[in-house]
RNA sequence: GCCCUCGUAGCUCAGUAGGAUAGAGCAGCCGCCUCCUAAGCGGCAGGUCACAGGUUCGAAUCCUGUCGAGGGCACCA
């Protein structure tokens, strides 16, 4: 409907052109806005103000000379020039007719588009650290990350959903370790559980199946196990080492367990909690195309020879015993270490391995859904793909900031370390799934969210999410009483009794609707879900003052048919768009 | 100290690549169920768009500075 209009405005832009009204300017690509207030019509464009000083013109002249070059259309009611030089279009109601049928046809395609057709989007997204269920504050990078996919795909990307594991490294020894340890306090063993383990109920569940499965095969006498480690940091004494002693315990760990056996304990916890992160995020609607190893990422040679290109490039270089990627070339505030003094690879090389990867593997856009504390990483991470002669430009990073949680009006503190946190599945048990989904992409990503768990966990009306079901419920319970009364339902083609929808609440209602194509356009290609939120709570409100003004299901067999038709297209976007939000529409509540 | 994100109604937030009189939802007040679900609807009230300059036909939006909030500045991941 936009198009058509910015279409007629193009062509008179054309004939004004030919007709020298620009002078020497540059013709302007004309931009089409809806019309905030009704009694500016439909669409307005701004054009004669932008193009004024440029065409050495008024404003107003210039509007009206553009109004009378549009050509005649049966789209348009009225055209007018208004404030300082805006051209409003108001819609005629045959404009509208059409609408109906179109999104009773289209159905589940209503709103969707080949936009991105023939391309190739790659969007990652929550990859959390399998050290720990997924907490709240992943929740949103999960909700976020999956609607953008969802949305991407729906204007005709083809979209690739993956979740980078992170199952490499010494956060993941530190949980191997924590696991072992608490499996040896299983057997008997009596210990001082270092400060700087993973200290959550999870990792005793992990050691007790161990147990449990193999009895003591694992059982090291603790005083092995602890011999020659430097003091652990105690609370309020200054003297020890956290890291230091956890490091000494993991060497320890992989000594007097053999690598067999440390690979096992390892192994253990790392699917143990992959397989709950899994499970979470399905429970959640989350799906993933694919989820990639780091650690496959140095088995397959694929760092080294990050490495070695960043080296061709001449932008790795050594110093002090380590190799430095020269980050500053790019803009970052300081070179990063790639390879330390001890000759490990960083988690930075994986990342850019990783990163060369995805562009290798032919991603035409590549969407990195990272959390707000890693904005500091993306002018390094872009300047990697520079320096590997890749178009970091194909490299979109979008920074979720955390959700702040409250409780009885104080901020909760987590730590996945400390065990204390609220779980992403706690919040899904008792908000439930829809609630949470639709609460975490309410609001734009880089805006601070405050998540008041008492608000969230009640069952209240306060939460949105409930009125635009409410309003998919109402179609449906409208739907049955008129088949309970026998009226036929089933949308009869084309554009039949339409005309009789004249009401103010049918127009805007119309309007609306008329909508949604571009609001799930720009929701995609801004990466914005909260704009569909906003839409459908929008939506809802329409329906619901419509439903409270005009009785649906009446006499006139004809009228009642045009408005039986429109609720069907109401609660067909209704559907559409919490679809793609990943929230159910009920039929009844 | 440097960098990033942000500051809009009592609270939580929108504000469509600068546009017309800044909007919702909660909370507050006043109304509406013998009638398709009151998880709803209608109305009232609520604002120096943090502050100060600048850019222009026009600024919540862009630029500069100040104040405030959160985050980041590892041979950790």
């Amino acid at each position: 409907m936009k198009q058509q209009v910015l279409e007629l405005v193009r062509s008179a832009l054309q004939r004004l052109a030919v007709e020298g009204a620009f002078g020497d300017a540059e013709v302007l690509e004309p931009q089409l806005e809806r019309a905030r207030d009704p009694s500016h019509g439909d669409f307005a464009t701004n054009l004669a103000m932008v193009m004024a000083k440029a065409a050495r013109a008024k404003p107003r002249e210039l509007a009206e000379r553009l109004v009378a070059a549009l050509p005649a259309s049966p789209l348009i009611e009225r055209v007018e020039v208004a404030g300082p030089g805006f051209v409003n279009f108001r819609l005629a109601p045959g404009a509208f007719l059409g609408l109906i049928p179109e999104i009773l046809t289209r159905g589940p395609a209503f709103g969707r588009s080949r936009l991105g057709a023939g391309k190739r989007v790659q969007v990652e997204f929550v990859s959390a650290n399998p050290t720990g269920p997924l907490h709240v504050g992943h929740g949103r990078g999960a909700a976020y990350g999956a609607v953008v996919a969802d949305l991407l795909a729906a204007v005709g990307f083809d979209v690739h959903r993956e979740y980078y594991v992170n199952d490499a490294g010494r956060q993941m020894d530190i949980l191997a370790t924590s696991v072992w340890l608490r499996y040896l306090e299983l057997c008997g063993e009596a210990l001082t559980f270092p400060s700087n383990g993973y200290k959550g109920d999870y990792v005793w569940d992990i050691a007790a199946s161990l147990h449990r499965e193999h009895g003591d095969a694992y059982r090291i006498d603790v005083d092995a196990v602890f011999a020659g480690a430097p003091p652990d940091a105690v609370e309020g004494e200054a003297d020890g080492d956290k890291e230091a002693h956890i490091d000494a315990l993991i060497a320890s760990a992989k000594h007097q367990l053999g690598d067999n056996r440390y690979r096992f304990v390892f192994e253990l916890g790392l699917n143990t909690i992959l397989d709950d992160i899994r499970d979470d995020l399905s429970q959640f609607g989350v799906d993933y195309q694919e989820w990639y190893s780091e650690r496959s990422l140095t088995e397959s040679g694929a760092v080294n020879k990050a490495i070695a290109r960043l080296r061709e490039a001449g932008y790795a270089y050594e110093r002090a015993g380590a190799l430095w990627f020269r980050s500053t070339a790019f803009g970052d505030e300081k070179d990063r270490v790639i390879v330390r003094d001890n000759g490990q690879t960083t988690y930075f090389a994986s990342d850019i391995a990783y990163h060369m990867d995805k562009l290798e593997r032919g991603f035409d856009r590549v969407i990195d859904v990272w959390g707000a504390d890693h904005h500091g990483y993306v002018p390094r991470m872009k300047g990697a793909l520079s320096a590997l002669g890749d178009d970091a430009g194909r490299l979109d990073v979008l920074l979720v900031q955390f959700a702040v949680l409250y409780r009885g009006g104080e901020k909760v503190q987590m730590s996945t370390r400390s065990g204390e946190f609220v779980t992403l599945r706690e919040l899904r048990k008792e908000v439930g799934r829809d609630a949470a989904r639709f609460f975490y992409v309410m609001r734009r990503c880089e805006q601070h969210m405050d998540f008041d768990l008492d608000l969230a966990k009640s069952q209240s009306a306060d939460n949105p999410v409930y009125y635009v079901q409410y309003a998919h419920a109402r179609v449906a319970s409208v739907l049955r009483q008129a088949a309970e009364k026998g009226i036929v339902v089933e949308p009869t083609p084309g554009t039949l009794n339409l005309d009789r929808l004249g009401e103010e609440h049918e127009r805007a209602l119309l309007r609306t609707l008329s909508r949604y194509p571009e609001v799930v356009e720009a929701a995609a290609l801004d990466e914005e879900p909260h704009l569909l939120t906003n839409y459908l709570r929008e939506l809802a409100t329409d329906f619901h003052g419509y439903y409270n003004a005009h009785p649906f299901l009446v006499e006139d067999a004809v009228l009642r048919d045009a408005r039986i038709k429109l609720i069907l297209a109401v609660r067909q976007v209704l559907r559409n768009g919490l679809g793609l939000l990943g929230v159910s529409a009920p039929e009844s509540m």
